[in-house]
DNA sequence: CCGCAATGGAACACCACTGTTCCACTACGG
DNA sequence: CCGTAGTGGAACAGTGGTGTTCCATTGCGG
């Protein structure tokens, strides 16, 4: 992916930008590039030698997320068991993601980035859902782009839950695959 | 609400900027006052004029979000039948919404105005959930305050749904009324 | 037809953010 | 100890949105 190596010195201080970044912007997806600056503990001047503007800070922001939901998205290995069962699984991994959920809600346009189209994600997902069809753990009625709809709905909804009641990370998991192991099963 | 009357003429172009200011905004938080007085064929003097500034126009279009707000719950019948029942016609209800759904997740602060308070929702939402946990057609498990972040999860799902793929409103509907059925029916 | 309400356009100062340049400072390896 | 990589601050012009003022035009009721 990088084809000019970086200095161990550059590569932290450009990592600690785009992790301020996607901080940031999570909460105000219009922050200045100054606050993401302080936030990274980085002087606006050195901001702009890694990022020479807004929209290459962005598409870094955005590579770094593609990266982060396909390492999340191998870990859940959705080829493995029924299809809910690695729906849960893909539901807990994801997440983990943390900022990254609310910055992908609060930036939908970063996921119509370029390199968004390198996700793993799709096709994997489709077959875990049709063998989820297949083998009576997934309500046939809920076709796979659905689905992937209320997957995403559901961990913004855990995220904001967590945000504005005192509860526990793990007991929001909780309500958040109880729920989405409830949408899909198939009705009685 | 208001104090001083206005003509017709007046109330008329105002309701044309505030509904214009809701379509925009709901597409882009961001969006200039030029654009929003574009979309209301209005010039941008005269928006000037109804609001002085940008936060008198926000403060309008949250008086006026939960204005529909309060009709389509009241619409919803909260107390009649049981809890599910009740849930799946205040679903409904807020899905005619439209725009104005996705400018409440595009502009989450839009939510902490101070008219918000005079939401009628909180309460009944409670005892309609309270409802449905005794008479057995809600899960137990699920807290209020979660399904209320469940329900508009699910209507945004719905909308993003809508606006992504080639469906029907009708059929979206169906959609997300099912899954929420799912989500909130008690475990077998 | 007059007068007023309502409007739109042009022009203006103001402000915040952006992107850039220049210079000074620090740290670290040879 | 010197040179270089990495950094931060100050200053600058450019840009786009904001809020305001002023004036001309339109339309409608008396």
């Amino acid at each position: 992916m990088v084809t000019i190596e970086e200095s161990g010195s550059r590569a932290r201080t450009r990592q600690a930008i785009v992790q301020a970044a996607i901080e940031v912007l999570a909460r105000n997806p219009a922050a200045s590039l100054g606050e993401i600056a302080t936030a990274a503990h980085v002087g606006r001047t050195t901001l702009h030698r890694y990022f020479a503007e807004r929209s290459d800070l962005l598409a870094g922001v955005a590579a770094e997320g593609v990266a982060r939901l396909n390492q999340a998205t191998g870990r859940a290995r959705l080829d493995e068991g029924r299809g809910a069962e690695a729906l849960h699984r893909l539901c807990t991994e994801y997440f983990d993601l943390g900022d990254l959920l609310s910055l992908i809600f609060a930036e939908p346009q970063l996921v119509s980035d370029p390199a968004w189209s390198t996700q793993v994600c799709d096709d994997d997902f489709h077959a875990m859902v049709a063998r989820g069809h297949a083998d009576g753990s997934i309500d046939p009625a809920l076709p796979a782009t659905w689905l992937e709809s209320v997957l995403w709905s559901q961990l913004y909804a855990g995220w904001s839950y967590l945000a504005e009641h005192d509860v526990s990370r793990h007991e929001v998991l909780g309500l958040v695959t109880r729920t989405i192991a409830g949408a899909v099963a198939p009705r009685s």
